[in-house]
DNA sequence: CTATATGCAAACAATTTGCAAGACT
DNA sequence: AGTCTTGCAAATTGTTTGCATATAG
């Protein structure tokens, strides 16, 4: 399966074992594509790998956000969701039924680059920009 | 004293009983400043008024989030933190130190309502725009 | 072979809940 | 007086930890 080459060689080149439980771990997070949360996460791997424990998904997950091979992101409900998307992109978030949805725009970027390139905040060092769009989708 | 009357119009305002309790909080939340977390807050209000629980903190803040009193903001750490600034604002935020700063600029305001203005995401209502600014203090 | 990763179950932290007793309006 | 609010302690939720066993390199 060619896209889990990516997971494979971001883990050997940090050194990380390539193990059946991590790549479970990646597959189902580009199974459920849209941010999912812990619990579903959990129950998409535990279907093609019951013997696997809520244990190792979380240590799984944080292995793979502290390498930056996905992301992290945290809702207004507390709870944690994952994407593995590691490019930069800006969220729709729709409280009412905690729905995210990417949002990327290359004018929007150059508008905010440009800004922040004009007038960046004195004593601190940007390292990202993320937008927060809230909304209703309709 | 004159900035508590604004949690006591609000409070009023909304049929909701105004109790030393209540009143405690807001107060904390005005001399902390700073975007505290609930041990902070709990620390402080326990501090002036030591009979009050934990739990009665938390259901004050909860109220005062939902009749948007207050804002709740959700960091990296999984602490919920609070900041009594009502108004529109975005947020200068260093994961190292987890320190939030405020970041408010009319220009950007501006940019930005031009730019959803004229692109704004199909199916979606706009109800707010934030920026979280990730870097590092210098 | 050896270091790293897993599974399990117990521990944890932050927050929430239920309810009797108390306080605002 | 009546309803809303508080305090307390127990329950819950989501996540982390420790350690013996298993497995990838």
């Amino acid at each position: 399966m060619e896209t889990l080459e990516k997971i494979r060689s971001a883990l050997t080149t940090h050194g990380l074992k390539v193990t059946p439980q991590r790549i479970a771990v990646y597959k189902a997070l580009l199974e459920l594509g849209n941010h999912p949360d812990t619990d579903q996460i959990i129950a998409q791997v535990t279907g093609e790998h019951p013997t696997i424990s809520p244990g190792t998904i979380y240590k799984t997950l944080d292995l793979f956000a502290e390498y930056k091979i996905i992301n992290r992101i945290k809702t207004d409900t507390g709870r944690m969701r994952f994407d593995h998307r590691t490019s930069a992109h800006h969220h729709l978030y729709d409280k009412t039924t905690d729905r995210i949805v990417d949002f990327d725009d290359d004018e929007l970027n150059r508008i905010l680059s440009d800004y922040f390139a004009r007038k960046s905040p004195r004593d601190f060092e940007i390292e990202d920009v993320k937008l927060q769009i809230v909304g209703k989708f309709k």
